[in-house]
DNA sequence: CTATTTCTCAGGGAAAACCCTGAGTTTTTT
DNA sequence: AAAAAACTCAGGGTTTTCCCTGAGAAATAG
């Protein structure tokens, strides 16, 4: 008998899991959760095998969450449920020890495939987003997921740029030399291709670079 | 007996929902459909009463659909199913004709009294959703109040702009002054209430200025 | 511990954007 | 035809961005 917790925020999908594995005599759903901080305190009094979880989650970021309770309990099977099949998402959430990752367009016998699977220390993704996975490690992408990669400052530096900030004010925001941000403003527009701030905006907003 | 039927490319949700409704007898679930496609073509035999309409789909972008939809079958109501609250989307997609929009963390009752409410003929907003439009109608927020209306000549310098090219530039595009460019610039800034540039490229972005 | 990356800061100059005022011309609306 | 709106342009000044070089300190990765 596998215990299975299930946290999301979309009632719908809690009901559709629920639905489907409702006739599965080896699974038992022994809790449902529609926030983090109620999935924290449920499982501090029991643990499940597996929890379901959501990554678009009200309360806190999905990937902190699932850090969180791996930190606590290092038994724990977390499968991450999603709505995108973003690959740096994956990436990130599995780097951060979740044993899978779902599209909210499973069907059962995925859903129990992935849970032999992980339950077994394996690590279970759907096909397709292996392969983008795949495809991606081997370079034969297309070019429009040259997600480049940003420092800490640089990101901050970007943000507030997009909130129309002036260089001063950045500076005094962020406690460091003007002379500094336009450094920072400077590696932006070159990493990013821009020609001025007017693009690194653009390029900010379409690859959406500030999330997270 | 209300004919629903359900167009998402979520497995979870489609389940959600049915097992939601199951037991409901003035309702029947008369089409479950995985993509726009295969919507338009079993509409096409027969119409529900009711379509509950995911936003994001895989083929096509769910307001076209809709758009679609209601111009080939003009009693047919729908209701957008989505995952976000954001208030311009669902003023986009009810000015495309749609007569309600849930958020997938709704309830049984809910989604009783939305079919209820949109078949005889009323427009089903979730509460909070509901107080968001308001609240940003009485012009609570920021700068998304008015809509404001771009001359010709702005929209081409605002486009120009957000091509990231300077002033000279734009002025040899448009065979003008550089001053009559800079002028332009000003006037856009002063109408949308930007601090400079780069806001007027977020707010061009955000509220699709620049189509037609 | 070492190598790499990131973060920090500066000088100095060119270019572009920002901001005001004022004003004639053309186009559109009434 | 008159009024209103849009388009045009300029003078003249301030502020900000853009762009280069160079370089030490701190954090991170291997």
């Amino acid at each position: 008998m596998i215990k299975v917790a299930i946290t999301d925020d979309h009632l719908l999908v809690m009901q559709g899991i629920e639905s489907m594995l409702q006739f599965e005599s080896s699974i038992k759903i022994t809790g449902k959760y529609s926030s983090a901080e109620k999935t924290l305190e449920a499982l501090s009094e029991e643990q499940p095998d597996v929890l379901l979880l959501d990554i678009n989650l009200p309360d806190i970021n999905g990937i902190d969450l699932c850090k969180q309770l791996l930190g606590l309990y290092p038994e724990l099977k977390i499968i991450a449920l999603s709505s995108h099949d973003d690959t740096n998402f994956v990436k990130r959430i599995l780097k951060n020890g979740a044993s899978g990752y779902l599209l909210k367009n499973t069907s059962k016998e995925e859903l129990l495939e992935a849970f032999e699977t992980v339950l077994s220390d394996g690590q279970y993704l759907q096909p397709n987003i292996q392969q983008k996975l795949l495809n991606q490690s081997l370079g034969t992408q297309k070019r429009n997921t040259l997600k480049p990669k940003l420092t800490r400052r640089e990101k901050e530096v970007l943000a507030a740029i997009c909130e129309e900030m002036t260089t001063q004010e950045i500076a005094e925001q962020l406690f460091i030399s003007p002379k500094t941000v336009e450094t920072h403003r400077m590696n932006l527009i070159s990493k990013l291709g821009a020609r001025n701030s007017v693009g690194l905006v653009k390029i900010a907003i379409e690859q959406e670079l500030l999330k997270d």
